[in-house]
RNA sequence: GUGGGUGUAGCUCAGUUGGUUAGAGCGCCGGAUUGUGGAUCCGGAGGUCGCGGGUUCGAAACCCGUCAUCCACCCCA
């Protein structure tokens, strides 16, 4: 038997709606304040990855399907989704049209990693970049816009974290300061975050492991080495999402895994989640539009795992049965059989759900199915009634039963079908 | 990449200290008189016991390997 491919799954008809409502929520919410969809491609040159996300990430350095396409040149299934829209805002010179410009996606991505709850090789994301506004008031409309969605959606035990990484200069200076401390206490700290004291001091910060975070509690914080500018920047943020009643919480060690991001980031984790606890997250990043070759242009984004909230959502599955709006016809006998093959063309052309099975025979084995599919109303069509033609309409709570003529059926059933 | 748990019917799982035709519930198909669903009753289909070796008179069970899957580390949405 093929099977599918690790970490990659099938989403079947029974979660399908739990999906739609979290793709459709997203869509509203993001068309409210502003955004308009864009579609990208799943796979990219690889040189467009190393260079935006970059190039000592895990994500680049062990993650990535890469490939040589049949001329040589590598390419990669997109590990994310701010890259690829970034390259088509600098490729189709969208600088040019009115700024901003406010984009979201939806779609799959795929990272080479061990599979566990919550995380897959090919997973799904919602994600929005506005590009073109270094006003925190972007910011703020941004980390709304995430809010609004996970709220609407009633995701249990969320809290949103926000943080200010400062500009590239900003850690610059705070660097050193952090790394002198962090040499100090090296004992204390575990061999990961050791290793991560000479490659990525600010991670140290972020670590999990409960020595790591004694050891780092007193040391200097990035907030103290942040310029003036940065500051206010970020004091606008805030005062913007107090004004607007966006309940979060400052955590200073928040430092994302990506490297292109500067000034405000943020999170928003579920205690429901297991390990994987993220369900968004995203930032600030002025300087990856310039960095992938485009004229100098602010953006503020985030993206959403779609399988985190899915799993959230499962908890309170609010999924509705198409039954209540259906049809059943039950054709039976030589004459019957073909007659209901038409009646059923005829109220699928007048808009209504109208389905049988083809194997049924017997009104018995009909009205079973039509049971089974929560259906409301059974359309009976025998030889008798073929021949008269005629059908009966049976309610099939009421089991009340009535004659109708084949000759006006959709017009007949039709008004069945209103809302009351 | 590292660690731990689990692999028996479509699904959820039993299966005694190794013992002969491997079970249950749900689901599926059919029947309970001729054209009327759900309940009940009856019957039926469906399993290389993940795979490959080994131990043994005998393995679903014990041992080794392997694969898959789940969870965790790591990392991230």
């Amino acid at each position: 038997m093929i099977k599918g491919i690790k970490g990659v799954k099938d989403i079947l008809p029974e979660e399908t709606p739990r999906w739609r409502l979290i793709e459709e929520t997203a869509r509203q919410w993001a068309v409210r304040y502003g955004f308009q969809e864009i579609r990208v491609p799943i796979f990219e040159v690889t040189t467009l990855f190393a260079r935006s996300i970059g190039a000592s990430t895990d994500i680049v350095e062990k993650e990535m399907y890469t490939f040589q396409d049949r001329d040589g040149t590598s390419l990669t299934l997109r590990p994310e989704g701010t890259a690829g829209t970034v390259r088509a805002f600098i490729e189709h010179n969208r600088n040019a049209d009115p700024l901003p410009q406010k984009y979201f996606y939806m779609g799959p991505m795929f990272r080479h990693e061990r599979p566990q709850a919550g995380r897959l090789r090919q997973f799904h994301q919602f994600g929005v970049e506005s590009l073109g506004t270094s006003d925190p008031r972007a910011d703020v409309e941004v980390i709304a816009l995430l809010w609004r969605v996970l709220m609407d959606l009633k995701l249990p035990a969320l809290t949103l974290e926000i943080n200010n990484l400062g500009y590239t200069a900003d850690r610059e200076v705070y660097r050193p300061v952090l790394v002198a401390y962090l040499t100090q206490h090296v004992e204390a700290l575990c061999g990961n975050c050791r290793r991560r004291v000479e490659t990525n001091p600010l991670r140290v910060l972020d670590c999990k492991v409960p020595e790591c975070r004694a050891a780092t509690e007193a040391a200097p914080r990035l907030a103290d080495s942040l310029s003036e500018q940065a500051r206010s920047y970020f004091a606008g943020v805030v005062a913007g999402l107090d004004s607007i009643g966006i309940p979060y919480r400052l955590n200073h060690r928040l430092v994302r895994g990506l490297d292109y991001y500067c000034l405000t980031t943020f999170e928003v984790t579920s205690t429901s989640l297991g390990a994987q606890n993220a369900v968004g997250a995203g930032g600030r990043y002025d300087a990856l539009v310039e960095t992938l070759g485009g004229p100098s242009t602010p953006a503020v984004g985030f993206a959403l795992g779609l399988e985190r909230m899915a799993m959230m959502l499962s908890e309170t599955a609010p999924v509705a049965s198409p039954g209540s709006t259906t049809v059943y016809i039950a054709g039976f006998g030589s004459l019957g059989s073909a007659t209901g093959l038409s009646a059923l063309e005829e109220l699928r052309l007048a808009g209504i759900r109208a389905v049988s099975d083809f194997r049924s025979g017997t009104l018995k084995s009909h009205l079973r199915q039509a049971d089974r599919l929560g259906s409301r109303f059974t359309l009976i069509i025998g030889d008798d009634e073929a021949t008269k033609g005629t059908a009966i309409l049976r309610d099939m709570n009421t089991k009340a039963q009535q004659d109708v003529s084949l000759t006006s059926l959709s017009r007949d059933i039709s008004p069945l079908f209103r809302a009351p």
